[in-house]
DNA sequence: CGTGTGGTTGATGCCTGTCAACCTCTGTGG
DNA sequence: CCACAGAGGTTGACAGGCATCAACCACACG
């Protein structure tokens, strides 16, 4: 009955039954949405929340000179609230990866549940707090890692988060990101993440075609990634990574 | 009785007086930091909140290489919470700028407020919502924006928030940032950020000196920044940004 | 079998980093 | 009251990572 935004919420805070009732109701008829597909744009009134229930999106913004940095990746599971804040309208887009399924919570609808349901609060806080971390990283790989570093660093969050729900049963991960869309997120040009890839692969690192990826040693990524060795298991529950289902 | 801290949740989400005496019970006792002192540092067990009642601190990350980046920089009123998530230890560290007052606000506390205060519990999780605002534009201005415009948007965002928060009766905003914190949150190096301001200045952006910014025409800065006219206002409130008072 | 999207390669140049001085305040102690 | 120390700011020479521009390749699909 949960779908993987209940389940995402559930890991992050025990909620109630009545909670879950209400976010099973108030997600129970999503939409599809195709791959380039609009959830939301630039110019648009911002205040629903998105629920990615499949699928993959991008959250981004195109510069007056016309380049794109993407700014968030959702996977299943993953929410973002477009709270109306102190902006007016949307100053950036959501727009779907691949074919996604995705509830959209009214503002108000969901103010209700967060206000009757304070174990969906909490859960929501913590989502968001998560979600910062996210960003945070990202900020610090933008800000003081390389090419090589940042871009081992971005597929190992996502590779790490795909394993936390559950995603890659079979140690090989679906990877729908073209390599425009993880330049745009590492404020990269296409051509130099190529030629980065490329590094990473001969270097054993990845094996990365087709909109799959493996990570035969994640030790290689993680050493390229200039991250500690102890940072990939305190992000991870302790069985999924092991060496053997990789 | 309200503290910096308190008018900024109430300037997210209005507070029952139950909720107002709640927190500022929480933070009736705040310490004293001096410049450079640490809140919190990496490796430490996270955990509580932190209220900035009043300085600037900021949130940073030493990399492996001794390369350090900034990740947020906190103004009065400003909070952040500091979780537990999915770590045990801080992977970063958070050291005040100037002198401050801080509020250190145990995490079952402020669990416990959140439960028992709704209105808290929203606003903390708007304030949370803006927070990730901040962090995405930082992204965009790291990921797509050169040095010149990067700079000019955190000098805007800095002023825009100091407004927010009633600090610039005079149009002269106190800036206790040097050169080398700029470029520590901007992804750049000290050298850089100190050609990059002298444009600034020499084109009439800026008057930044000993600790003080005035911003004669934000008009300017704005265009420099690359931002759209309509950006900054926006983003305040109508009066105190009328160029008779700057 | 053409068309389009995504991926690959090479040549060239600039923005920014690096290194290494040097300058300018401010506060402090003799 | 002056010398000194230290933090912050400034300047110049040089190098390198990454962007830019411009083709070209390869696969999937109708």
């Amino acid at each position: 009955m949960p779908n993987r935004f209940v389940k995402k919420l559930q890991g992050f805070s025990p909620l109630t039954d009545a909670a879950i009732r209400a976010v099973v109701k108030a997600t129970a008829m999503p939409q599809d949405f195709g791959p380039r597909q609009h959830l939301i744009r630039e110019g648009d009134t911002p205040g629903p929340v998105f629920a990615m229930l499949e699928g993959w999106a991008i959250r981004y913004k195109v510069l007056p000179g016309g380049s794109r940095q993407i700014m968030a990746i959702l996977m299943p599971g993953d929410s973002c609230d477009l709270h109306m804040g102190m902006l007016e309208e949307m100053d950036h887009s959501i727009e779907a990866v691949t074919q996604s399924v995705v509830a959209t919570i009214p503002r108000d609808v969901m103010d209700q549940i967060m206000a009757g349901h304070p174990t969906v609060a909490r859960a929501m806080y913590v989502a968001q707090l998560i979600d910062e971390d996210t960003s945070r990283a990202w900020i610090v790989s933008m800000g003081r890692r390389n090419s090589i570093e940042s871009t081992s660093h971005l597929l190992l969050e996502l590779y790490i988060r795909a394993i936390r729900v559950g995603l890659i049963p079979s140690g090989v991960m679906e990877f729908p990101l073209t390599q425009a869309v993880i330049a745009n997120a590492l404020g990269a040009t296409t051509v130099h993440i190529n030629r980065v890839l490329q590094t990473l692969r001969h270097s054993g690192a990845i094996e990365l075609r087709r909109g799959h990826l493996r990570i035969p040693d994640p030790a290689i990524l993680v050493r390229l990634s200039g991250l500690n060795e102890s940072y990939v298991q305190r992000r991870l529950p302790p069985q999924p990574f092991s060496r053997t289902n990789l």
